[in-house]
DNA sequence: ATATCTCAACCAAACGTTTGTTTGGTTGAG
DNA sequence: CTCAACCAAACAAACGTTTGGTTGAGATAT
């Protein structure tokens, strides 16, 4: 019988690669925090980058089936579609105002752990791929949808950003505001 | 007579903590690249955090000086401010396709090296203050003015971690035309 | 002008701690 | 009996930092 599922330990691993980073997250963090000798960490993940990637993937899929799915209900309309992807999305970025995990660990790691780079780019693919969707389904043509998903997607990132910096959960909520903004419907 | 002078060092260190980060940077690093022993850093900097903490100061007196301060130059017109400032800025985010070094810093550090804070908050209150002059100076009220700053600056960071992640320096060149669009004259 | 002193600027080596990882052994459910 | 699930301990390497000593240019004294 063990003491904790490998979802619990990704959930946990999740929450403290999220607050503290990368590189300050020791194994010995994360193992403290599921409740297991630094050692026994090993028998799930044979070393921390595979952790990380394992983390990483989990994250992606969560994301893909349960927000960026979202964008793709054809039942609602766009401007609500994009609403509830913001609620759905703010509690998870909000918790512990640590923001975003892919956002925080791109600007941390990318140019030094090449390895993270292809899950991080495929995230970012998605994201911006969903958003387009729903411009697309607001009206707008091909060229005019890509640009407003990732100009989107840059908006509330950076507002992550300035979320964290002064510690205002508010900053995030104005900017999906603004984004709401562009939709025509 | 000094192998190198502080300026060069501080210099040399905002370029390998931008690419590399705080925690992947180490005092070797720094030191190999300033062509000293780790040993021989300490006469200059008696901790790596005072390292990190006059590294931050003195790029923020730098972009008070040399980049802020262009908003401040009420002889041209608002939009020919931003563009100028932009102008200046380019060169400095796309180097090594790593960005700023406070955007960098902050995600990665935020939530855990809280000394870092108040430096960082004050660089971005001065970016945030130096934009809304350019909006106040194109005809917006106060409060629209204010808004546009800090969207902008979110922008710009938003797009600063796209194109690290794309490998893209044509994102950020995009995002400073989005900016430049929300002018009235 | 030469000898002496001084002190900033450095090096080489070691410090204790923490890092990620490995090893060998124990436990207990099936 | 077996094997997944763990622990306790050790591992080498890297970390930030300290130590003690060397160097040499410039000030001071003779």
């Amino acid at each position: 019988m063990q003491k904790i599922t490998i979802q619990e330990i990704v959930r946990i691993s999740i929450d403290l690669f999220r607050k503290q980073g990368y590189n300050r997250t020791s194994m010995n963090d994360l193992a403290l925090a599921c409740g297991l000798q630094k050692g026994s960490f090993y028998h799930y993940f044979n070393s921390k980058e595979a952790l990380m990637q394992g983390v990483l993937n989990t994250l992606h899929q969560y994301y893909k089936n349960k927000i960026f799915s979202l964008a793709y209900n054809d039942d609602i309309s766009a401007k609500a579609r994009m609403e509830s992807f913001f609620l759905k999305q703010e509690p998870i970025f909000t918790q512990d105002l640590a923001g975003c995990l892919f956002g925080n660990i791109t600007l941390e790691t990318i140019s030094v752990e090449v390895e993270f780079r292809s899950v991080i780019q495929a995230f970012f693919s998605d994201w911006i791929a969903a958003f387009k969707h729903i411009f697309i389904a607001d009206g707008c043509t091909d060229e005019m949808a890509s640009q407003l998903a990732k100009q989107s997607v840059m908006e509330i990132e950076g507002a992550l950003m300035m979320m964290r910096v002064f510690e205002d959960v508010e900053i995030l909520r104005q900017a999906c505001v603004s984004v709401l903004k562009k939709f025509k419907n």
